[in-house]
DNA sequence: CGACACATGTAACACGTTACATGATTTG
DNA sequence: CAAATCATGTAACGTGTTACATGTGTCG
């Protein structure tokens, strides 16, 4: 629901035609999310149908078709910056879940996969961090968003190594299997 | 394409059947993301039509239908554990999307939506801990998700603060203009 | 017997996403 | 003139999600 609200809330601003109401949304949070224009007119279609925005008339000479919000809609926005984000709202987290099954997944290998995202998470915290020292001082949203990105990146690569550490107190205590099979389990592990 | 590819791991493991597949997908993953058996068998019924996993005969004696995972679906299993997760393939940030829009949306509070937003971090913070501590040493693949959490959710915490005290450093440059519209513009801000 | 867990499945919808079609206007 | 940008829109599909229908077995 994030594109849903993120262009009710640009709408709250005053009255906008779709194009740019994508060219906003992106530079609100710093080009880092892509929109695609279609999107807006799908998105825009739908907080119609669901009486949030109303659309002024019809196109003008320009071929732009302004749309306004409601009063329904302004509740909506009100509401959405009212209530905070809960943990369980998020989508699942994909990393999480790969490594958990990773763990007890016969024949993959758990350290190489930390360490390959590790890697990878490391690179984009390197790039993060470079368009932050070229970001102006100015862009106030974008440097939110950024600073979002690097922090939860940061937080990544400790978590990654916090893994790395407990797997390799495991390792000591039960040692590896992946490859080389375990005697009692030969037949089973045999692919 | 998380519980896709979730529910593909879990088939490299063995033959399984549906119902199976949820409790072994909750119990991975600590409870933490909930799935109705619906899904199981929607997704089901989508990795088959992929080709990725295959029904093996029908139902048995006690009505349960069990899947086999494809060679075709061994590489995607593969070949998921071997990638790392990109930066772009995660979903659009809610939380930074609100904030980043809070900043330019004329009469909302952005600090009230940190500090509401902090509260509730902090609280969901000590849950997780408090689950951490009840958590026993043994089932390390709900401790992994569990610290993924915290991890994720401190750095939460860390992002807000950081938002704040940048935000009090602008206050004190440019007065808080919320609710007095600025002269130049007073016209349009006008509703 | 009634409630509950086990077990499968379908229909309907939400949002997000892309590819495509169409046309006006600007600009090198 | 050709290419790029501005501008709208639709069709089609993907995953995720819920609500519902259906039936068996078990246990207090």
């Amino acid at each position: 629901m994030s594109i849903r609200h993120g262009l009710l809330a640009l709408l709250e601003r005053g009255p906008r035609y779709g194009y740019q109401l994508r060219s906003e949304f992106e530079s609100a949070t710093g080009t880092t999310w892509p929109l695609n224009v279609g999107q807006v007119y799908t998105t825009l279609a739908r907080l119609e149908r669901d009486g949030l925005v109303r659309p002024v008339g019809e196109a003008d000479a320009d071929g732009r078709v302004t749309y306004l919000i409601t009063d329904t809609g302004r509740a909506e926005v009100a509401s959405w910056f009212a209530t905070p984000v809960q943990r369980a709202d998020r989508p699942r987290d994909e990393l999480a879940i790969k490594l958990a099954l990773a763990l007890t997944t016969p024949g993959v290998d758990i350290r190489a996969v930390v360490q390959t995202q590790r890697t990878a998470t490391l690179r984009s915290l390197q790039d993060l961090t470079r368009l932050k020292v070229r970001a102006g001082e100015d862009d106030h949203a974008w440097l939110l968003v950024l600073e979002a990105m690097i922090f939860q990146a940061e937080a990544e690569v400790r978590w990654l190594d916090h893994c790395e550490s407990r797997l390799a107190r495991l390792g000591r205590l039960e040692p590896i299997t992946e490859q080389a099979p375990v005697p009692t389990r030969a037949r089973e592990d045999a692919r």
